[in-house]
DNA sequence: AAACTTTGCTTAATCGTTTAAGCTGTTCAA
DNA sequence: TTGAACAGCTTAAACGATTAAGCAAAGTTT
């Protein structure tokens, strides 16, 4: 690799110090009197050498590498893509690159990363936070480090956030399928101590017993990651073939809502007649079923830009602030249609 | 924020030089003759204090910052997504992190990426070129910074790159349609001088070619990324209102299909009874269409770790390898299924 | 003309590492 | 008892930038 030209390369070139090339370079030459003609010089020389600075080098003067780090469940996950291109363009336009990471929903891994980050020194972090993770979050905030946190949060950790409200969505999710005239609403969800994940368990018990609905344990099913596709599957068999079976079924996420869908359409059971669907989170998958589905959206781009806004100010000035939870909006389309 | 632990804190701590420290903490105490109670007592040290190295300084150094720039289109994209993610494990496994950015497919915005991306003392790119970005590949080859493209590349322009036969997966799709009986086959692809999709039209010439079948112009129709909902669907609407109208239809990429497929699903038009379906790339969406739609498989795996094995022999030695073509797989499923 | 002020530049330290070269003291062969 | 060989450490320069401090020459004030 051709070495690249750096400072001193132009200060020999026009034969001055490095310092007036820095200052010039830097347009301080009005504070550090350089001459009107001297920095003409320079400044051409810079361009006729085609001078890029180098970042390493001024990162490690400052302290600052103008660098986020992202830590994601899955950069292959649409959600997590999404967000990631989001944050992306943000950041851009700040003047921060990012650098990411895939925990996979794994603690181990995740701290791996916030090691493999924090030494390439990045500013601050952006994390979708994987389950038993809260102690890499309490060890960054113990040694200043901002980070913010996105999708996800754990209450038990003072930190900043950006998120939904995942009660508040999922009871309006289950409320319109009630007003809708279902009544033995089943819920699929991950089985996981995920704050976000338990809360929309929540306010779908919350739309339960508002409505007076009979209130049974067994219409919520936890899927593990691992086995999804296969737990999926029995689950809906299950929900399907109890005494009373489900006519309504709310899924907690895409993924799960996508393989649902899948083992659904082999079961050839109509959808809304049969079964009413609601879907979390986008997808476009979604939209090619045959009868398009209700689902709960996320304000992607509030999400994005405000956890990069905020991870910004907590680097310029340490303090913490909070922000509210963001409003989700309902997508209400075919597959939760009026119960016939 | 806290003050990282820095070598010279240790060197102070056990009361010895950092060039000690640094020999011991690299591993190099017997040829640098380190004693074995002074190497225990230093280690010990780093440990108690917690000691990270700063990469920044190391990279300033050694001129080496194990980083991968990778640039893809739109890293929103699920294509663009998962080849990060492999990339992202593959670059992992060997020490490397990844910078990623999005370039909309457009080459200004490509040109401001890869300048970033190298004054970020990038070690080598990985990049996804867009139209008319044959100069910045130049430019890196001229410069001896190691690139590798991937998906795409300018016959032109002489660069390591890991891609499939694009021409040849197009050829196998359209052959398999008409084996299975379909005669008038419009294809819809983007308005591009890219060479990758510029092959695939190939592939599709060269089927109906080779089949004796008629070479209608009319049957390939080319949208704009800009308006690609809108215009997909009235070139649809054109094919199936030729006096001999379309009985197949083979889209040159995922993004193309499911926007296509939304509009077909409209129409109410049977598939694959009136009109077959073969997409281009894999999306979930495929699945969830009433008859699961047919479609060429890219080795999203081989790709992404071809390419990052391949950047790192090109950074290691800088001598330029040539790799082959990779095989496509044809998916068969129900929307290609026997003319009936 | 002496005493400042201003202008226009240079010097050198610094960030946290790496690493060639040098310096001391011990051991051992001749 | 001299000096070569070696073990075990330190010194200092370097990577490429930033920036406080300093210095010489010219200009201004009294």
């Amino acid at each position: 690799m051709k070495r690249k030209v750096s400072l001193k390369d132009i200060a020999q070139h026009v034969g001055v110090s490095t310092a007036l090339v820095s200052y010039v370079l830097n347009n301080q030459e009005k504070e550090k009197r350089v001459g009107e003609e001297m920095a003409a010089r320079i400044r051409k020389a810079a361009g006729e050498l085609n001078y890029q600075p180098n970042q390493i080098a001024k990162s490690l003067k400052s302290g600052k590498t103008y660098t986020i780090g992202l830590i994601v469940a899955d950069i292959s996950n649409p959600y997590s893509a999404n967000i990631a291109r989001i944050i992306e363009d943000e950041a851009k336009r700040n003047g921060y690159t990012v650098i990411f990471g895939s925990s996979d929903e794994n603690a181990d891994k995740s701290w791996d990363l916030i090691n493999v980050l924090l030494n390439r020194q990045v500013d601050g972090f952006i994390i979708a936070p994987s389950e038993d993770s809260e102690s890499q979050i309490l060890y960054l905030k113990e040694n200043n480090i901002p980070v913010v946190l996105i999708d996800r949060y754990f209450p038990s950790v003072p930190a900043n956030y950006v998120a939904i409200d995942n009660c508040k969505a999922a009871y309006e999710a289950v409320m319109h399928l009630i007003r809708n005239g279902y009544r033995r609403i089943g819920m699929i969800t991950y089985k996981t101590k995920l704050f976000h994940l338990q809360e929309r368990v929540k306010g779908y018990q919350k739309a339960i017993e508002d409505s007076n609905l009979l209130d049974d344990q067994s219409l919520i099913k936890e899927a593990r990651e691992s086995n999804l596709k296969e737990e999926v599957q029995q689950q809906i068999d299950e929900l399907l073939s109890l005494s009373e079976p489900i006519d309504a079924l709310f899924f907690a996420s895409n993924k799960l809502a996508v393989n649902g869908l899948k083992h659904i359409k082999n079961l050839k059971i109509m959808v809304p007649e049969k079964l009413a669907i609601v879907g979390f989170d986008e997808t476009e998958a979604y939209d090619l079923y045959h009868c398009p589905i209700t689902y709960v959206k996320q304000p992607m781009l509030e999400l994005g830009r405000s956890a990069v806004k905020l991870l910004l100010d907590v680097i310029k000035d340490d303090s913490v602030k909070d922000i509210s939870n963001l409003d989700t909006e309902l997508i209400i389309r075919e597959s939760s249609g009026n119960k016939k």
